[in-house]
DNA sequence: TATTGTTATACTCTATAACTATA
DNA sequence: TATAGTTATAGAGTATAACAATA
């Protein structure tokens, strides 16, 4: 298990390198073109990073001139991060069909079906699961 | 897959903290328990540790009492680091089953057959891959 | 008072370099 | 000269605490 997430992670890693970014970028550039301008905070907290920690990955994102700061007009303390047309443009036509490309290459052993089954069973591992910690009564000493 | 293996890495953390030990002390007690004493180095290198942490985790086990650095006679350079028999105790009785028990616990979301499939999916992605890094001359730009 | 963003700081994990003793 | 073990050190990556601006 572990040793396949970490095939996975470095795979992905390796697609967006090119580019200058790290997986979190990614995931924070996608957030951002599927939702709209976000707060850092609401980006942080939907992809369990840490709010500090979004602070530099906006950092980096915004000195390439992939993302720009704006404020909130509706409440001035959060920024709007939004994309920037050549973010766009990098994400949509180079980043992600590189990322498709990744997850191919990673899923490369499977047939079409077995991809759906794998995707099938991984989404259940984490999601069909009773209420975590909830019934910790039961437990063995 | 990155999600599934948190809550994996987790699980198996969570079951072997109450004995005071981390899933890398759970993989060396196993080793040792199952191949017989070996060299820090071998243990390291087998389970792709860097030899320096090795050292650190040979001297909590050893704290707890859990194994012994006996110097190999027939190269004293190296150590054989052996099971205590309390070490060998604790984990077949308690560790061992505590894991057995977490995993259990980790894929309580499958039946017996989706168990199976799953660790057969995990395999193939992992080991049926064409040599790694070999292909690289048809990458992309 | 609470929240957003920021900075400085600390902590964990791991890797690198240099040393010793042995081969 | 090379290897096993050790130590000190440095580098990621991340989390905590405290602060300014805003609500």
């Amino acid at each position: 298990m572990s040793k396949a997430n970490d095939m996975f992670v470095q795979i992905l890693e390796s697609a967006v390198e090119p580019f200058g970014l790290r997986s979190k970028d990614f995931i924070v550039l996608t957030a951002i073109d599927t939702m709209g301008p976000q707060s850092q905070q609401q980006l942080a907290s939907t992809h369990g990073i840490d709010r500090t920690t979004m602070v530099s990955v906006v950092d980096g994102l915004e000195r390439l001139g992939l993302v720009q700061r704006a404020r909130n007009p509706d409440d001035r303390r959060k920024y709007a991060i939004g994309l920037t047309s050549e973010g766009q443009a990098l994400l949509r036509h180079k980043v992600a069909p590189a990322m498709l490309d990744a997850l191919d290459n990673f899923l490369a052993p499977f047939s079409p079906d077995e991809r759906e089954l794998f995707n099938k069973l991984l989404w259940r591992l984490v999601y069909e699961r009773d209420s975590p910690g909830e019934d910790e009564a039961g437990e063995r000493a």
